[in-house]
DNA sequence: TATGAATGAGTCTTCATTCAT
DNA sequence: CATGAATGAAGACTCATTCAT
């Protein structure tokens, strides 16, 4: 059995060199102008090979976004069960939000950048499946905001428009951030605490 | 003479149907995967016509992306000259900046929502043009803001780090509510106006 | 019948301009790079303009090394009737072939040096029609040798294979200062009289 | 291990058989018009299969053209090798020279005959290979020479000026053979005969 | 006479993918 | 399990040429 479970091993090992050569690829050059070639070079293996672990250039790509988005979505629990105010919880969950995204812009692109209809072509069950963490991720600050609500932090106002206008805020900062990478933008902490401030003022009974 | 106008009439024509189709195009699959031919194939004219418009793909794109900034520069101008108080000046920019790019969103997309390192690959020189418009836009935004803690209507900060911050909120509505075209949104009115309030909100001294 | 002739003047002027700009492009980039394109945008005429004066790019050619071999031509003729002694028309004339070359260097290239089948796919009617000028002028070169035997200066043998002879080995300089501009020859002055002194020595009785 | 045998055999096969083909396509059409198309279309595999063999248009001609040269500096080593008079050899090494350039047109011509500018627009580096073996074919000239005027055989002259000389003779031959298919020479071997005589006679001393 | 418009054939090249081994 | 070979479709772009005006 030995033999088994190293094979097992040394698949998964190489499922991973694919995954990070690929998501490497993505940061740099974006999904468009990665090809399967280039991944297959980069860990030096054939393009033939990564056809084994995954179906196609889609099938990696949902994999990718999968993985890295249930990340936010841990840090973003992981928040919640920490001691802290709600305020104080509201505002390191935007943090956490806009910091995860900056960390990992390409999955942020692929999955909140890109316009529908959708120019990856990729196939829609795999892109419902991308966005399913997001949703979740999303639940999470809904329920932030509720909590802040019920404890009078924040001006009582219809739930889900909040939530969606809050989302749109960090969402702002963030995706500009990566986006417009060569724009004059003022140091970016100061950006972004500005940003936070101004969308919690915004928040204030 | 009635010859030389036809043609020239039937010159700019053509240019529209060039332009309005790759602008489609660019909205259906993304600049990626425009191609010389698909636009060619969709006015049903040979590719190589194309390049007797427009020298490659690259001014192609930087002409369409040109054109429609003017139009956003213009709407925020026509609003400058109008009789309003301050504050309705800068709700109201608000609102042309968001319905602008909704209206356009394509362009929208091309200008602010690619990330860098350009997955176009568009020339440097290129993207500075293209990007000059916005720029210029942003400056009535600056503007604006400006006259607002002047007259005492905003709470004075740093001018640039506000005059950001609110730019990442407006285009944060206005990208989402682009690129997330299939999630459940509240009402898109109650949204942008609910967005609205909260960046003024937030700016309130 | 004024306006008939400056028509005419003009039309001529307008082929000569087209032509002058052609042999240029020639020398610049050799024919497979001249386009009419090119040619035509050198001018300031529309390509289509071109083709009122010629049938296409193979009558432009073909026109263009006829002009120039003539040139040739009249340079060796002009020779045979200056008062000269055998011998020093020999050693001229062997000079005036070698310069024409390396003056005329596309035309000299396009005649003598591109390889048959023909390259440029040139109608055989007009490649022939464009050596003629070159036989004529081969023509001169075995007079000058046959007088030159007569006048017992030069070692008899069979006349043809001696004309042949000579020519390659004028050809041989000719070409290769064409060919290598990169080769590190020695002077050019030096090279030439050396190479017209060895073919004169090689022809001694 | 028959396996890995029989499949470096067929690559090997299959890459001969698109040297041999580019090489017919060089001769028949001359480098400009040879295309990856007609090159693949002549062996009957896809375009897309020659660039598994060589990287672009160039390096293809960069190897055809190394490939040749070499056979004849090895030609011209070998007779070095041989126990014959200095003269001997001289004459042998002419004639070498010669069949060389006849039994190889086309590369020939791509290294010797075409004029700079560079119609062909290879890289430069290219380029320099190519020639790299001309050169040394070049250098084996000149010694043969040196060791004739030590032995006084020859003529004592500068010796880069002779060997220049000598070499634009016999290339004078080589190329017109080539280029004038359509010429009435005399008998070949006359003619590449009296040529040789002519050479080694303007030798002399 | 001169031209602007248009095109079809052709250029090199890249890539995702399949298949036999 | 891993791969080397092969391909067809597509990419941007150029050019000689025709034609209506």
């Amino acid at each position: 059995m030995g033999i088994a479970e190293r094979r097992l091993r040394e698949r998964e090992e190489l499922k991973s060199k694919i995954v990070d050569a690929a998501a490497d690829l993505f940061i740099e050059e974006g999904f468009d102008h990665v090809s399967m070639r280039k991944i297959a070079g980069r860990i030096e293996y054939s393009p033939s090979t990564i056809y084994l672990y995954f179906k196609d250039k889609y099938e990696l790509c949902q994999y990718i976004c999968n993985e890295t988005f249930t990340g936010l979505l841990q840090a973003l629990e992981a928040l919640q069960a920490q001691p802290l105010t709600p305020e104080e919880k509201l505002r390191r969950s935007f943090r956490t939000y806009i910091d995860f995204g900056l960390g990992h812009p390409q999955h942020y692109t692929f999955s909140l950048l890109l316009p529908e209809p959708d120019p990856t072509q990729l196939p829609p069950e795999a892109k419902r499946a991308i966005r399913e963490a997001g949703m979740k991720a999303f639940d999470n600050l809904r329920q932030g905001l509720r909590q802040g609500m019920e404890a009078g932090l924040i001006r009582t106002a219809d739930l889900e428009t909040t939530a969606q206008v809050v989302w749109t805020q960090m969402h702002g900062v963030t995706s500009l951030l990566i986006t417009m990478k060569s724009f004059p933008f003022v140091e970016r902490e100061t950006l972004i605490e500005a940003a936070i401030d101004h969308i919690l003022r915004g928040l204030k009974p």
